[in-house]
DNA sequence: CGCATATAGGTGTAGCTACACCCATATGCT
DNA sequence: AGCATATGGGTGTAGCTACACCTATATGCG
């Protein structure tokens, strides 16, 4: 019988992941200040200490646009963290992360792991691993939108 | 056992999260398109039309910054969608629906169906029923960042 | 009544996000 | 070589998000 046609059988999808996705990023944030950096920011740097990489590569792992990484990187490039310098191909760039960078990514470490733990500790080892799960479901199954190439 | 704590056990909560949201948002507000509407702007306007409240009831429910409410109601009254007026309380504000903001709701409907149709198909019914498990669970398990009233 | 405090909402600032479009360089084909 | 096209990245514009702080009005108490 398929329950129906998802209509209001849920709320809006979007609109619930958004809303959590606030709550959450203002838990990361608020450990995180400590160390003046965000988690966006945090992240962007660990992703980046994985290795250099051009910025298409990184926007693509990241699903992110291009345009929203260049700018993303621009604060931490301010601060000295990541590293944008010109690659093999003149018209592109190799970002990577600076010693600074690394000192920074340590520093907040532990800061992070707390924000991490708080929030596991809160939902609970079942409650983590559901929503771990639904969220690592979802990342498989949705394809980035048809044509569009971000 | 509790699998050790916490910390590769799955990658950062909070970016994971944000990824997902990224691609979700990006599949709705391409559907919405068409109606020249965001699904940010879409949750707002159909959350409000719900009944008229103050900005704080409002931000409270959303789990939204009072100042980010305002920010984001701006573009809806600009459009004529939304009306602001002064409540008892002349400090306070009646956020409510236009006429207008009702035809465009309406307007809107079938697209964010689809778009809610589209997530739902390429999730399959299992696993939309696990993000979006996931996802309640964790809104009812996560308080609001301690001392903070936003 | 008059003042201290609390509450409602907005501003300043800063960062995240994406689409449309642009410029520069590389690449492929003739 | 010369030109068409593709690719790498940035800008313009617009909206979402939140914290710190401000203003104005309400409320409570002596």
């Amino acid at each position: 019988m398929s329950t129906a046609a998802s209509v209001p059988m849920f709320g809006c999808t979007c609109a619930r992941l958004r809303k959590l996705t606030r709550r959450v990023t203002r838990i990361y944030d608020a450990h995180l200040a400590a160390e003046a950096i965000k988690v966006t920011q945090y992240s962007l740097l660990a992703n980046a200490a994985r290795g250099e990489r051009s910025v298409s590569e990184f926007a693509a792992e990241l699903e992110m646009d291009r345009s929203t990484l260049s700018r993303n990187l621009a604060p931490l490039a301010a601060q000295g963290w990541v590293s944008i310098s010109v690659g093999a191909d003149p018209r592109s760039r190799r970002i990577g992360v600076t010693a600074a960078g690394r000192r920074k990514l340590k520093a907040a470490l532990p800061l992070w792991r707390k924000a991490q733990c708080e929030v596991e500790a809160m939902l609970g080892t079942a409650g983590v691993g559901a929503l771990h799960g639904g969220i690592e479901r979802a990342l498989a199954a949705l394809p980035n939108p048809s044509g569009k190439r971000l």
